[in-house]
DNA sequence: AGGTAGTATTTGTCTAGTTGTATAGTACAT
DNA sequence: ATGTACTATACAACTAGACAAATACTACCT
């Protein structure tokens, strides 16, 4: 009979055009979105089905309920600078959220060739691996690899385990301050981890940043990527 | 010893018995059959049996199924006039049918490039997006999405909220008459959302008309865009 | 003015029913 | 052998309605 039944549930598509709508400035923060039951009558569906996308949109963080009251936008896409100073507790802060962080691996290993070139080393020198997740206000933002010469910052593993932020593990290993020589930017589509992860689906849209840290001698301390999850993050340039 | 097997498959002779029950009014257009697993009842056989006769009809357009609610007498076909003075009542009430309408969204935004350029505008002015549906004795004709300028139209969301038609609407904002500048029309397939406020299903052909409407002046004060489910609505141009 | 009660809205939760899809299996005809 | 017709079962997706709980609003009283 039907031709082809919608493979993507109804409530995800709903879900979908509410983002969007957010996304593109038609609510703004903290804005009252129609109740449940007028989105059921603009979507043409049961009110359930709109609970059903609004749940998942307040599950990502976009969107909050109060009973008796109404949905609320909670967040518009965070605004994450990119510059030479690529700090993300500051980053976070100046949005006026509250950031953590949360590692997910830290090791010593043996630099591949594309870290060592990147770092400045031999190919089999040891690096410390630092694989994270960044969230703010809880939501999680961006999924980090990064990776730093061992010997050259000498108590950098222990450091990066004890301080919550980069910045202050690298204070600790006598890097009183850095700088990003350069960042590269593509877009990507969610793996099923980095969608764990970042708590999106599998297919979504990733922002994925490239980038080499310098010290104030211009040796280079880091190399890392980062995976944003697009639809929550916007990534702007200038004015540093 | 063997019996002679039926030479029409039971699905097909059920088809047929539930088709004549509608040609003789037994349910009416609009009416809810019975549920498949009542109807598979009825007929003695399992549900999916009933499906696939179901499954044909549909495909004939004599019934259609929303999934949770059941299965519907489709509604029979109305010519629409598409001229230079589309008023969508005089149109139904020419039809010998009733016209109705529903709200599905009426809010203040900010005008997109698109809307802007129709309208005359500069993007990101306020715009009332209207969105409805058109009903032809109760049964859905036709999904609009029509955008007015508010400064140009003051009052024009609460005249639109207050009556029924938007002729009606138009004039309560002092505009007295007004004339399609341009109708364009196009083929398209049903969004999953479009096939269910017009209650067909998705990839159904849909007649989507593009037009922007003037007032005496030469001054565009709407720009909208109908989606008409194609097998229920004929378009007609001419005599005008 | 200010508080209070009542009413209407709005979200949260629950139960039940219906269609859509997938899988597995039997009978039978060509 | 292969395909068609049909049965059987299970689950997912969506609808429908009802009620509870929290909130917002309005009219009224003091």
């Amino acid at each position: 009979m039907a031709k082809s039944p919608p493979r993507t549930p109804v409530w995800r598509s709903i879900a979908i055009t509410l983002t969007d709508d957010i996304a593109q400035g038609r609510y703004e923060t903290g804005a009252k979105l129609p109740a449940e039951a007028q989105l059921a009558e603009r979507f043409g569906v049961n009110r359930h089905t709109v609970r059903r996308a609004l749940a998942d949109m307040a599950e990502q963080g976009l969107v909050h309920a109060r009973r008796g009251a109404g949905v609320f936008v909670a967040a518009k896409p965070t605004d994450y600078p990119v510059g030479k100073r690529i700090r993300f507790h500051q980053n976070i802060r100046r949005a006026g959220r509250v950031p953590s962080k949360k590692i997910l691996r830290l090791e010593v290993l043996a630099a591949d060739a594309r870290e060592a070139d990147a770092l400045d080393l031999a190919p089999g020198d040891p690096v410390v691996v630092y694989e994270g997740l960044s969230y703010a206000d809880d939501h999680p933002v961006a999924l980090a690899r990064t990776v730093f010469p061992a010997e050259r910052l000498p108590g950098i593993l222990e450091a990066l385990d004890a301080h919550d932020s980069i910045t202050a593990a690298l204070k600790a290993c006598g890097v009183e301050d850095y700088t990003r020589r350069e960042t590269r930017i593509t877009a990507k589509l969610a793996t099923a981890t980095q969608a764990l992860h970042l708590r999106t689906s599998e297919g979504a849209p990733i922002l994925r940043t490239t980038g080499i840290s310098d010290d104030l001698n211009g040796v280079p301390i880091e190399f890392g990527r980062t995976w944003f999850a697009g639809d929550r993050v916007t990534l702007t340039v200038g004015d540093d």
